[in-house]
DNA sequence: ATAAACCCTATTTTATTTATAGGGTTTATA
DNA sequence: TATAAACCCTATAAATAAAATAGGGTTTAT
């Protein structure tokens, strides 16, 4: 399951795609629409800024936008930021891998095979779909 | 990420597949396999027992044992069982639906209907896969 | 008889997620 | 140039969920 963290990323994104046209977006827009506290949006936007996602503005009339084309905003990205791995087991991740403690040999557990194949399908979608497709309805 | 409740699980079924002929496994032989403590393992096991893909034997010599084909035990299955939903959000589970507070209005979300397509590919493959696939190497 | 194993319920520990708190800095604009 | 609006940072608390432990009762093969 995705954690509230990336939900109200993905969210605040789409806020932001939306709204593309009116410049600096100030996080309490964003959290007014969607109900989330402001102090817990302020730290996801701030990641999505360091992840070069997003661009601020200081001062009055400032706020957040997206520094990207929707269209180049992959959602695995997203995903990965806020939530860490995609994979099912930490054996099989490409970006946050680990060893499974209770797995002798890796090179033939056949929960391992599966779980390949299940990252692969998963990751084909979600590299592939994009804030943009979020954005169309 | 899969619980290692559900990764226990699959390691318990993996084993008791492998041993199948030999009658019913005591809980240790597994446990001690695969470095899980031995309460905990029961518990899994219980589950397992209750969900009518295993059988059990009391007393001296007793054990646990499969009483199913392992090509009748679906992955998908024995997640659900011990993780509860597959999906990523709630809103798209089957088994385990729930609104998704954040969202507004669900037929006209982008993100929900990505989750959808996961889901499926997702379930795709873990329908599809059972203990069998696992079983070979 | 008894030891081995099943079966059950409750509690504790640990880790993670979610949210809050509080204050400092920057900057547009009146 | 004062000030209000918004960014930026670090730390901590509260809530929830996962993982493990505890303890004891029941069944049954030998």
């Amino acid at each position: 399951m995705l954690s509230k963290k990336t939900k109200y990323a993905l969210h605040a994104l789409t806020y932001l795609g939306k709204h593309r046209e009116e410049g600096a977006i100030a996080i309490h827009d964003i959290s007014e629409e969607h109900g989330i506290s402001h102090k817990f949006l302020e730290n996801i936007l701030l990641e999505l800024k360091k992840a070069a996602m997003l661009g601020s503005k200081k001062g009055k009339g400032g706020g957040y936008y997206l520094i990207k084309e929707p269209s180049e905003i992959p959602l695995s990205k997203v995903i990965r930021l806020l939530d860490g791995p995609i994979a099912m087991l930490p054996c099989v991740s490409l970006n946050y891998y680990e060893p499974c403690d209770e797995c002798k040999d890796e090179t033939t557990c056949g929960i391992h095979r599966v779980m390949i194949r299940v990252r692969d399908e998963t990751l084909k979608i979600l590299e592939n779909k994009t804030l943009e497709d979020i954005l169309k309805e």
